[in-house]
DNA sequence: GCGCTTCGGTACGCCAGCGAACATACCCCG
DNA sequence: CGGGGTATGTTCGCTGGCGTACCGAAGCGC
């Protein structure tokens, strides 16, 4: 299903990199030859705070979280990243580092280019270009919608939410996940996910056992969610088709 | 100190928008005859959520809330924008409309320019393109910022951060403000404003009587609230000089 | 100077989520 | 098959902020 890590691109509609396959052609061409596919490892770290971003990623199989660190250590997510998009953005838009934090939530596939050839590639204008732009934005309302949900929304709300990002990302309806690991990315006690997350499954919603999630009624879970949901994919939906 | 509202721009550099001011002279003289000065008023809409974004502005001395609207009603404020910016990125970007909407949150003067008018602009590449995109970058950082301290960080660290980027994008030490609005921008009640500004007063850092408040010690201000302060600041700083 | 509106101060009971522990259960590895 | 480590379950008291409500006071328009 997957191409062998050391691979090349065998061609452009054979991605399942979004960003990647709306590309036009001519675009492609250029770009495709500096893409090297790779395999993200759990925890595996794309970019930190204030380091130059070495390469850009083009998201295959692998889920990335966007994290920003605070002063006492904690840190929080503030975007997912998947298969809809790539890990990097700053460097398209001429930052050499930024202050967040870049790591794969969920291990799988991806293509990184290096951030001076991304760079150039940008240059050239072209169909990339606006494509990243409308991308931006997309990931631009996402932080937002987020922003306002911490503030706003329950523990159990927040939490249906970030599972269905989630599995929108990964694809399967099961994946590696513990709560303790959850409690980090939503700024939350292990015991308070501990809690959240039972009621989901006691409702019947999602099934977990051991670092293991199963959503089992997707429709209700998402009923159970904010609307705040929806309001990222349907972005995501509009701009990146 | 301002220019009329009617007058068109007198040259770059009388200017107050940090933007504009960065702007090489060539992609100035484009720009600048489609730029007409106005003033807004407290509240004024510059754009509303999922309507199309008719002008962008780049703010001279007013100050803008940038809010997300979530399915309650309730609003929260997600980005302060004053005259290191400009309101209407989405354009830039691509977008037609954002979910997001912007409003004066302090009235004053603000240019605005046609949103095609200035999609053409941004198309000719020039200078405006890199440097609005390293705009988009600090202002990213920003809500990324704000998403966190949101989750992590106390109301009164938070509302000292808020004053703290009103006031420096104000220029002045004294401003008009009340309780009630700081809470929507916040998403916290009224009364808990009201403690919070009650010990951030009786602390001797501000003073405020019926809808002004005045910041007597900003130093020590700046020690109460919380360290996304001065990154959000700093990553401006070293964007957009 | 009067009255109305708007703003701020305060109080009540309530609850989500906190911090810190400790108890259990699962699973992998030897 | 039996540890040991890791993940989950649960408890305790605590606190920040909530919803609601009422009151006083400052300022503005007349």
């Amino acid at each position: 299903m997957t191409p062998p890590a050391s691979s090349g691109p065998r061609g452009q509609k054979a991605h399942r990199n979004r960003l990647l396959r709306a590309l036009p052609r001519a675009d492609y061409q250029r770009l495709g030859p500096h893409l090297r596919a790779l395999s993200l490892t759990f925890k595996q770290s794309l970019f930190e705070p204030l380091k130059p971003i070495p390469y850009v990623y083009f998201i295959e199989s692998a889920v990335i979280s966007l994290v920003t660190k605070l002063d006492n250590g904690e840190v929080i997510e503030v975007a997912t990243i998947g298969n809809e998009g790539l890990a990097g953005l700053p460097v398209f838009l001429g930052a050499v580092s930024s202050p967040g934090w870049a790591f794969a939530q969920i291990p799988g596939e991806a293509l990184r280019v290096k951030a001076a050839v991304f760079r150039d590639e940008v240059g050239q204008g072209g169909g990339l270009q606006g494509l990243l732009k409308r991308y931006t934005q997309a990931l631009f309302n996402q932080i937002a919608q987020s922003a306002a949900c911490n503030r706003a929304h329950g523990l159990e709300q927040r939490c249906a939410r970030w599972l269905l990002m989630t599995l929108d990302r990964v694809g399967a309806p099961e994946f590696s996940l513990t709560h303790e690991f959850m409690s980090q990315m939503l700024g939350v006690r292990r015991a308070t996910v501990t809690l959240a997350a039972g009621a989901l499954q006691s409702a019947g919603y999602i099934e977990y056992r051991r670092g293991r999630v199963k959503v089992v009624d997707r429709a209700r879970l998402e009923a159970r969610a904010c609307g705040c949901y929806r309001v990222i994919r349907d972005e995501y939906e509009r701009l990146v088709p």
